[in-house]
DNA sequence: ACAAAAGTGTTTATAATACACCCATGA
DNA sequence: TCATGGGTGTATTATAAACACTTTTGT
C-alpha cells in the first residue's frame, strides 16, 4: 500500500479518534545484559519515537494501548500497565514531524491533527525480545530494540517516558518478582541475578541473591545445563507461574 | 449570580476545553480517627461526586487539577499527585446528571458536553481538614468531608477513585513517611500512631511504633502537653520539615 | 492510692550481609 | 591441574516483634 492511501484512510478515520489524546507504549526488553526499549524510526528520516497512537471514541483507554502497539509494531501484548500521563501544554507541534508529513504529501487536515496539543497516557510492558519479532508499520522504516543507553533524542518527551519506565521498574523489583516476562523460559541463576543487577544498577552478592530468590519459592529447578564452559554446569530454572503470580499479589519487601 | 448566567458563561467557554477529558480530585483528610474524602453534593439533588472539571487547551494538565479543585471547593492545594486514568468507554451519559442539568435549564450544548464519553485523570492530595474551609461552587449545594466508610454512591466511577486513593496511600505509608499533610502542626505520638493504624487498617505495637518513628529522626519534640487527662502528659511532636522531605526522597522500607 | 496512658527497656526471633568453603568442568 | 564459576554454609550484624517495667498525671 502506498503512503497516500494509508494517509487517506487515516484521514477518513480521524473522526473516530478523541482529539488531543494519545497513548505511547514503553516496551522494555532484556537482551545482552542490557535493558532495551522498542523504538520506531519514521520513514525517510532519522527521527525516532516510541510506538504511539490515538484513542478511539468507542474504545476503552487500555484497549487503545494494545491496539496501537499491535498496529505499529506487530507486538501482541496483553499486559500493559498504565504508567503516567504527560500533559504539559507545550506537548505540540514538533516541526520535524510536520515537515515529514508534508514530505509524505499528507493533507492539511492530517498535518493539523498532528500539530494539536496532545495529552499522552504512557503504558509499560516488560518482555523478552526473543519472543517477538517487531514489524514496522507503514509510517515507520524501522522498529528496533535499542539499548536504553544508546537511545537517541525522540519526539516530544518520549525520552522522559523511558526514564520513568526504567525508574518504575527499578522500584517495583524491590517489592515484586520480576523476570517472568523478561527472561527466556529457562535460565540460570546467574542470568536472573544479572537481570536484577542491570535493573537495580548495582552489584549483588551471589550467595545471598541465590538464597533470597530460592526462599521465595517461585522457581522450579531443572536438570543441569550441559554448557561447554570450563566450570561447573549450572542448574536451569524456570518460574513456577502460579506461585509467581501469587507472589505478585502479595509482593512486599523483596530486595533492598 | 443565577444559575443561568453561570451556565451561559460556561457555555461560552466550552471551546476553551479539551473535549472528552476531565480531571477529578480525591482529597483525603484525617479527622476524628478516620479518613475522610471531600465530596460535592449537586444543587437540589441528592447526587454526590468528587470535585472534578475539565482541562483547558492552553493549560498544563497538572495545573488544571489545581484550578478545578480551587474553583469547585475553594481549596488551594499545591501538591496534587497524579494517581490513575480512568478510561472505560462506558464512562458517559449519566442519566441523573442530564436530568439535573435540564432542571437547571442548561442549554442542549451543555447537556451534550456532559453526555460525552470522558477519560478522567485522577489526582490525589492528603490534607488536614482543619486547615481548609471548603466552599461549594455554583453547581453544588454542599462540599463536605465525609468519612470514607459513609460515602454514598457517586457519579461515574468516583467511588473506585477513592478506593484507589486509599489503597495507594496504604501502600505509600510503608515506604515513605506520611502525616505532615494530614495532622495538625503539633501532635502526640498516639495521634500519629492512630493515623498509621487507620491507614494500614491494623493495630500497631505502641512501643515499637514509637521507637521506629523516632529512629527516622524526622520529628521534633516539644514541651509536654498539659492535658486534663488522668495520666502522664504526653510530649507534643512536630515534623522536622527538611528532614521529612529528605526522607521522602530516599523513602524505602518503613513499616511492614 | 489507683487507673490510665506515656516513655523506655529487654528478650527473642527473623532477616540481611559479608564472605568462606568445597565442587564440577573443560581447557 | 588449574582457573572459573557454581552451590552451599557460617558468623556477624541489623531489624522486627512481643511484651514487661517504670513514670507521670488527675481523680
Amino acid at each position: 500500500m502506498k503512503n497516500e492511501s494509508i494517509l487517506d484512510k487515516f484521514e477518513e478515520s480521524l473522526e473516530d479518534f478523541i482529539p488531543s489524546l494519545s497513548v505511547d507504549c514503553v516496551i522494555l526488553g532484556y537482551q545482552n545484559s542490557a535493558l532495551h526499549a522498542l523504538v520506531l524510526r519514521w520513514k525517510d528520516t532519522n527521527n525516532w519515537s516510541l510506538p504511539g497512537g490515538f484513542v478511539k471514541k468507542a474504545e476503552d483507554l487500555d484497549h487503545s494501548a494494545f491496539r496501537v502497539l499491535k498496529d505499529r509494531t506487530g507486538l501482541d501484548i496483553s499486559f500493559l500497565k498504565q504508567l503516567h500521563v504527560f500533559g504539559n501544554k507545550n506537548r505540540r507541534d514538533i516541526p520535524a514531524l510536520s515537515t515529514q508529513l508534508k514530505e509524505m504529501n499528507a493533507s492539511p487536515k492530517i498535518i493539523q491533527w498532528f500539530q494539536q496539543r496532545f495529552i499522552s497516557v504512557t503504558y509499560l510492558a516488560l518482555v523478552n525480545p526473543e519472543s517477538f519479532i517487531p514489524i514496522p508499520d507503514y509510517l515507520s522504516e524501522a522498529c528496533e530494540w535499542l539499548p536504553i543507553k544508546d537511545i537517541p533524542q525522540l519526539y516530544f518527551d518520549h525520552n522522559e517516558m523511558i526514564a520513568k519506565a526504567k525508574e518504575y521498574t527499578a522500584t517495583q523489583i524491590k517489592y515484586q518478582p520480576i523476570g517472568l516476562m523478561l527472561l527466556p523460559e529457562k535460565f540460570t541463576m546467574k542470568m536472573l541475578q544479572k537481570l536484577y543487577e542491570v535493573i537495580l544498577d548495582k552489584p549483588l552478592d551471589r550467595g545471598n541473591f541465590q538464597k533470597k530468590i530460592l526462599k521465595l519459592d517461585i522457581l522450579t529447578r531443572h536438570e543441569k545445563q550441559m554448557s561447554g564452559a570450563a566450570h561447573k554446569a549450572p542448574f536451569l530454572y524456570s518460574f513456577n507461574t502460579p506461585k509467581y503470580y501469587e507472589f505478585l499479589e502479595r509482593g512486599i519487601g523483596l530486595l533492598s
